[in-house]
RNA sequence: GACCUAGUAGCCAAGCAGUAAGGCAGCGGUCUGCAAAACCGCUAUACGCGAGUGCAAUUCUCGCCUAGGUCU
C-alpha cells in the first residue's frame, strides 16, 4: 500500500485525447491532473490551447506577457505533485510539452543557472559565427560536445554562454563569499525519486491531422478571434507576450494585420500544428519509459486502464 | 464563333534555346531555463498533347486539348 510515491504520466501528440483520458483516470484512481503544457498556463488564452478542464494544476499560473520557463514549471509541478501526495491521491501529469515532463521526471542540471537578460540582449545582435566563437573561447568543451544542428541555433548558443558565464562567476566568489553566488536559494530544486508509470497516446499521421484539422475547425467556431481580440485590447502584442510564439494564436497575427484573411490563416494553422505533433513524436520516440496506446485501437483506455490499475493498487 | 492569356512535381511558382531556382506541404532529426520555441537534415528526371525548324526546344513556329478572360 504504498502509493505515497507514485507519479502517473499521461504523455503524447497533440489532439489523441490526453486531457479526457487524464480525466477519466483521475476519477477512477482518485487522482489529481497536473497540466504539463507550456501555454495552457497563460491565463486568457483559452480557447486556442484547449482548456478543457479547469480543475487542473498548473493552469492559468502565468499572465499572458509573464515569461514563464521550465524552471518555474519545475517548481511550481514538484510542490502540486508534494501537495497531491499529502493529501493520499494519485498525481497525474497530462501534457504535451515533453521538455516540462523530463524537467520534472529527471530533473535539470543546470536549472540553477537563471537567464541573463543584459547578457542575452547584447548577445541578441551577435550572428551565428560570432556566437560561435565567443563559446569556443570561453567553454571550449561544451562547443565540443554541441551537434550541428545546435551550433547553428543561436538561443541554444546564447544559453550555453551563459551557463558557461556563470560557471565563472560561481568559481570566482564561490569560495570566499558563498552567500552571495547566485543571489537567490535557487529554491532548493531536487528530485525525490517517484514510482512513475508513462502513458503515451498516439495515432498514425494520416487520422491524427484530420482529428487536428477538425479541432482547429472547432476553435475558430468556438470564438478563437474574439478571444484573441480581446487580449489585444487588454494590451498585449504580438511581441510582448505569448500571443507572439504560440501555435493557434501567432498564425492569427497577418490576419489582425490585414496581411491574409482568415482562410489562409486556418490553412497555416493547420499546417503548423502538423508539424508540431510531428516534433512532440521525435521528442516522446525516445523516451524509452513510455508505454505507447494507440487511439485508434477500439478499446486503448480499457487498457490503459488495466495498465495502470495493476501499477496503482 | 473570333481573339487574348495561361498550362512546369501534391499545391504555389521562377526560368529559358544547351535537359530546370525557390516556397509550401510531406518525412527524419537536435534538445538540460524562451520548448506550441529555436535549429538542422532529407525528399520529386515535374516543363499539357502532337508535329515542325534548329547541332540542340521546357524555351521558337504550327495544330490540337484544357482553363481563365475579352468580343460579336
Amino acid at each position: 500500500m504504498n502509493n505515497m510515491n507514485k507519479l502517473l504520466i499521461i504523455c503524447g501528440p497533440t489532439a489523441t485525447g490526453k486531457t479526457k483520458l487524464g480525466i477519466d483516470l483521475a476519477k477512477k484512481f482518485n487522482g489529481e491532473i497536473i497540466s504539463a503544457d507550456s501555454r495552457q498556463v497563460y491565463r486568457g488564452m483559452d480557447i486556442g490551447t484547449g482548456k478543457d478542464d479547469l480543475k487542473t494544476w498548473l493552469i492559468d499560473v502565468a499572465k499572458p506577457d509573464f515569461r514563464f520557463n521550465v524552471a518555474d514549471y519545475k517548481k511550481y509541478a514538484d510542490i502540486a505533485i508534494e501537495d497531491i501526495l499529502s493529501r493520499n491521491k494519485l498525481p497525474i501529469i497530462v501534457g504535451g510539452t515533453g521538455f516540462y515532463i523530463k524537467a520534472v521526471t529527471e530533473g535539470i542540471e543546470t536549472i540553477g543557472v537563471e537567464p541573463d537578460w543584459e547578457l542575452r540582449a547584447k548577445l541578441a545582435n551577435y550572428r551565428i559565427n560570432e556566437l560561435r566563437i565567443v563559446l569556443e573561447k570561453i567553454d571550449p568543451k561544451r562547443w565540443q560536445k554541441m551537434n550541428e544542428s545546435d551550433r547553428q541555433n543561436p538561443r541554444r548558443l546564447v544559453r550555453a554562454i551563459e551557463i558557461a558565464q556563470n560557471k565563472k562567476q560561481n568559481t570566482k566568489y564561490l569560495p570566499c563569499s558563498p552567500r552571495g553566488v547566485a543571489g537567490r536559494p535557487a529554491g532548493k530544486i531536487q528530485n525525490t525519486k517517484k514510482d512513475t508509470l508513462f502513458i503515451g497516446l498516439t495515432s498514425p499521421y494520416k487520422f491524427l491531422y484530420q482529428r487536428i484539422d477538425r479541432r482547429v475547425e472547432a476553435r475558430v467556431e468556438a470564438g478563437l478571434e474574439e478571444e484573441i481580440r480581446s487580449l489585444l485590447k487588454k494590451g498585449y502584442t504580438w511581441e510582448n507576450s505569448a500571443l507572439g510564439t504560440t501555435l493557434a494564436y501567432n498564425e492569427w497575427r497577418p490576419y489582425f494585420e490585414n496581411q491574409k484573411n482568415k482562410e489562409e490563416v486556418i490553412k497555416k494553422w493547420k499546417f503548423d500544428e502538423h508539424g508540431y505533433a510531428r516534433r512532440q513524436m521525435t521528442w516522446f520516440r525516445k523516451q524509452p519509459k513510455i508505454n505507447w496506446f494507440d487511439i485508434n485501437k477500439q478499446n486503448f483506455q480499457e487498457e490503459v486502464e488495466k495498465k495502470v490499475g495493476n501499477w496503482y493498487s
